[in-house]
DNA sequence: CTGTTAGCGCTTTCAA
DNA sequence: TTGAAAGCGCTAACAG
């Protein structure tokens, strides 16, 4: 009582059934060359005597894990979970596993789990969100475990697979919903500049549409957050209490969008009667408020799913058409803005 | 050109080193018991070499992988993965690694989740949400694998170890706000009365309060959804439309009550003066709405975390003091109910 | 169709 | 403080 449960073996089972190691791994993983009896007969034991195959033993002798390494900025936003739910679905589907690691978008932390990733001999790494710096580059050519880079890409290094979405097109066309209202103040809403995934790019997108537009752009309207609901609430109740403030928002997430709503809301605004309102994502929240937001809609889970399959293509190397992948958008207008309906891209 | 990188093995560096595998060994492990000039010289050429320790091997030799399973029902519920940023962060503190599964609830799904994570030699389990069967049961007894339940707990099996909140008298006392706000119809948004973990208990919760306050539980206020925001808000608005219609409602979650609540707002009456609406959780939707709504709020990511650091006693051996913890949660009254302000519990 | 035999890369006594 | 050697449990030729 109370010592460790003895671990049956291969070899215990070998012995047990009358056959040799070979013959019990061929019936474990399924390779066709037994002979029905001696399988059923092994099979038989294997049940009898409880054994569990130690998958690491597997690992260190076949050189394969069977999982995958998952590096995301933070699982606890709507966004990425949604995108984690389409990677875990697809790995799942072909047998893999992931081991799931938070970065928060800390360079010095990204590089430390992608390190304890591949030291645990993961088969292949989804990398998502966050700067690929040349440090990233080189521990990722150092080995030759697939990389794919979801909702991200590496503007360096050319090569490189990812899957993700045109986030400068999408956001200047969020943009331009506005400007199609009519409006002439547009506030943005952003991330961080440094940001080359979401707060620059989307940044590009509304200054584009600007511009391309015949407005100037207006230092005065920007406000860059931290991607989050109070952030988006305060900068806009900040500009709505300006002088000459804007009468539109283009925030470059939804919950800073739906803060920017709730400001207008709060200081006694109508939207979209006054003020209109445009996100991105379309994460849950995106229609889960009142008006229900008008926003730029990801498709999150597939961009998961996708770089997850791709991701086995390279793992089990199957040919490979198209290794850089742009996700299509759509413009949701909900209610929001005053244009409404849902645009294809 | 195209070939596999040649690994570097622990027996590359010690032959390079000109000392044996033991004391590579010892160095990259920590092992003090190696001479300073030594442990420079070894460090030297791991650095030159860049040697990586192979995790598989150690965990095969050591039988320590330093990864722990996680099952968990769906990330994407702003709920779980709160939990799971909690039980991820300790997991990271104490150097481990997580295996992220999602189960969906379904029990063939999580029988065969465990069993595969077994297999993996994980050096501990973390089970979230849904039910322990005897099957459940048998598995993890059939191991010396600690498992611990987190936001759950096992009725049966009383010495299972586990870290939730007393979910019925939280329901309990979050109907009890409702009654002595005055209201006298008070519906019921439920979640499946088969779910041990949250639609049972909360049930149970909302039906103690109202019996012992005088009350009779009317069927025909009780709506059971499947916890998310559409069901709330399809269910609310039956009920709200029916002759003698509820005045007040408690929904077992947040997204539920948010439902309700902007199903109340469709229909033109006003929250809190005409409807009160109490949710469960405190996700970050209930500050994200208007009115805010109150609710129960639940230490999600305390729960996961204090879970996970259980779960490093039991894989460390350390003494354990407590292994079943059942955490405070508080009333946070906002303002889709007329009484407002922070009760403690 | 089945068995034999090397490893996979590392930890861990046990000696020295 | 260091080294030698025996595994950890399994896969993968190879031979028959």
């Amino acid at each position: 009582m109370g010592r460790k449960k003895e671990t049956v073996t291969i070899y215990d089972v070998a012995r047990e059934a009358g056959v040799s190691m070979a013959t019990v791994s061929r019936v474990v993983n399924g390779n066709p060359n037994v002979k029905p009896l001696t399988r059923k007969k092994v099979l038989e034991t294997i049940r009898r005597m409880g054994y569990r195959p130690n998958a690491v033993a597997r690992g260190l002798a076949s050189k394969r894990t069977t999982t995958v390494g998952v590096v995301i900025p933070d699982i606890s936003y709507a966004f990425f979970a949604e995108l984690a739910r389409g990677i875990e679905d697809i790995a799942n589907m072909y047998h893999y596993n992931i081991i799931l690691c938070n970065s928060d978008l800390k360079k010095e932390k990204e590089l430390q789990l992608i390190e304890a990733l591949f030291e645990k001999q993961v088969d292949g790494l989804l990398f998502l969100g966050g700067e690929v710096t040349d440090e990233h580059r080189e521990i990722f050519s150092g080995s030759d475990i697939p990389v794919v880079l979801a909702a991200t890409r590496d503007e360096k290094e050319k090569n490189r697979p990812f899957v993700t979405i045109d986030q400068v097109q999408a956001a200047k066309e969020a943009t331009e919903v506005l400007i199609r209202e009519g409006h002439r103040r547009i506030g943005l809403l952003g991330g961080p500049l440094t940001d080359p995934i979401i707060g620059y790019p989307r940044y590009l997108g509304y200054r584009e549409a600007l511009l391309d537009n015949g407005f100037t752009l207006e230092e005065k309207w920007i406000r860059l957050g931290n991607y989050r609901y109070d952030s988006g609430l305060k900068a806009a109740k900040e500009l709505l209490g300006t002088e000459e403030g804007p009468t539109a928002f283009f925030a470059v997430n939804d919950e800073m969008a739906a803060g920017a709503l709730h400001a207008a809301q709060d200081l006694g605004k109508r939207v979209p009667e006054e003020i209109s309102v445009i996100g991105f994502d379309n994460i849950p929240l995106a229609s889960q408020i009142r008006p229900l937001l008008s926003t730029v809609a990801v498709p999150m889970y597939d961009i998961g799913a996708v770089a997850m399959r791709l991701l086995t293509k390279y793992m089990n190397d199957e040919p490979i058409e198209k290794n850089q992948v742009v996700l299509e958008y759509r413009l949701e207008l909900r209610d929001s803005t005053r244009l409404q309906g849902e645009l294809a891209h």
